[in-house]
DNA sequence: CGTGCATCATAAACCACACTAGTTG
DNA sequence: CACAACTAGTGTGGTTTATGATGCA
């Protein structure tokens, strides 16, 4: 692992030989500004770019985590490292196992902040530089804005960070990615699927990625050829606009399912369900969402195979204040005891008889006191007393 | 400073079966 | 339409097991 986990890597640890930032000449650079071509800082990133609203929209991006002196290009998903077209050169090249590593291009990031947001295995996870000097009042509103990204950042001591983490390989969506998604955000009502069917968004999806063909050669790639006619860019902007429509006929349905079923509806409707979840979404609608994002034609580099990727789009004050105060009130009122639904099969739970905690089957528990009456009977057991 | 080990805390799994909801005749 | 019979799935709790975190040598 190459990445501190709620990091994103950048803890102001990075090695001596990374590149300081541009700005202050004094800290370790975390991003890349591609408008301003200049590498900053956490702190001078989010100065600068929340200085107005056109800073705010320069798209920036992690600097690699490897040599730490050039942008990221790649997300290695085996690793949760960003890393520049170089060193994902050199480290994926290395052996076959890391030949096979899932990469995907870096998302720029977008918004000015105090907190950086970044896409991250087409998710989200934010970080905040000085979380020790929060208040009550700006963790509550760290935690609503979790919660307002659709996928709230990895905590670092949470126990089933693997297995989250894990799975996130199966994971293309921003929804549901790492925390069990319940009731708290109603997203039905903030538009759904429509909310990011605009142009916008569509537009933000379709960043310009140089893709070194030597990284790309998973199990079933082939090479793009050029002589096809058709450059990889134009592909896959032809590619998301097709699966994005396509995306929202099917996210109609399977909204409508969630909602019948009391689960949220989604925005982006490749989605990765919680183990409880999963159980309960009927297959037709899991092989939706797998249908959603068809596999590219052969002559397609496997770094496009997952599904597009959808950004929300910028709130409004009043939306965001809107749906912190739902969240805040749903918090309130959010209750962590267990409720028991069926008081007769709790009775029946605890009456029913149990060997090392399990349940037994009453022909077995009667086997066995029968055996036990017997050895009683025989006088082979002393000292106890049937219960 | 890194490593290995022990300890602690927490979550998940396991089990049988009464019950519920849906389907069929 | 009403009803019975049937089927599949759900929920329940105590204990064990697995896993991560932490502290220490």
């Amino acid at each position: 692992m190459l990445k501190n986990e709620n990091s994103g890597g950048f803890d102001g640890s990075s090695n001596n030989w990374s590149r300081v930032c541009d700005s202050c000449r004094s800290t370790t650079c975390t991003v890349y500004c591609r408008a301003d071509s200049t590498f900053l800082c956490a702190g001078c990133d989010a100065r600068m770019h929340a200085a107005n609203l056109l800073a705010s929209r320069h798209e920036r991006v992690w600097v690699c985590e490897a040599c730490g002196r050039a942008p990221a290009t790649f997300l290695c998903k085996a690793d949760a490292a960003s890393l520049c077209a170089s060193c994902d050169a050199d480290i994926h090249s290395a052996n076959p196992l890391a030949r096979r590593h899932h990469r995907v291009p870096i998302m720029p990031i977008l918004g000015s902040h105090t907190k950086i947001i970044l896409l991250h295995d087409y998710g989200f996870l934010s970080f905040t530089q000085n979380a020790d000097d929060m208040t009550v009042d700006e963790e509550d509103e760290d935690e609503a804005a979790s919660w307002l990204l659709l996928n709230p950042p990895v905590k670092k001591n949470s126990t089933n960070f693997d297995n989250d983490h894990n799975n996130q390989n199966n994971n293309y969506g921003m929804l549901f990615g790492r925390e069990v998604v319940d009731d708290y955000l109603d997203l039905t009502e903030y538009g759904g699927v429509s909310q990011f069917n605009d142009q916008n968004s569509v537009n933000q999806q379709q960043q310009h990625y140089s893709v070194p063909q030597k990284s790309y050669r998973g199990d079933s790639v082939v090479p793009v050829q050029e002589g096809q006619g058709k450059s990889l860019i134009l592909y896959r902007q032809q590619q998301q606009q097709q699966s994005h429509h396509l995306n929202f006929q099917l996210g109609m349905e399977y909204d409508n399912y969630n909602t019948r079923y009391g689960y949220p509806a989604t925005m982006s409707h490749s989605v990765s369900i919680s183990s409880m979840d999963v159980s309960v979404v009927p297959e037709s609608a899991l092989s939706e969402t797998s249908n959603s994002h068809p596999r590219p034609p052969k002559g397609n580099i496997d770094l496009f195979s997952g599904p597009p990727i959808q950004i929300p789009p910028q709130l409004t004050p009043m939306d965001r204040e809107a749906r912190v105060l739902r969240y805040r009130e749903k918090k309130k009122n959010r209750k962590f005891e267990k409720t028991i639904r069926y008081a007769s099969r709790k009775v029946y739970a605890e009456t029913r008889p149990r060997i090392k905690g399990r349940f037994a089957k009453r022909t077995d528990v009667a086997e066995a006191d029968q055996m036990l009456s017997t050895q009683l009977m025989a006088g082979r057991i002393y000292g106890i007393v049937p219960s």
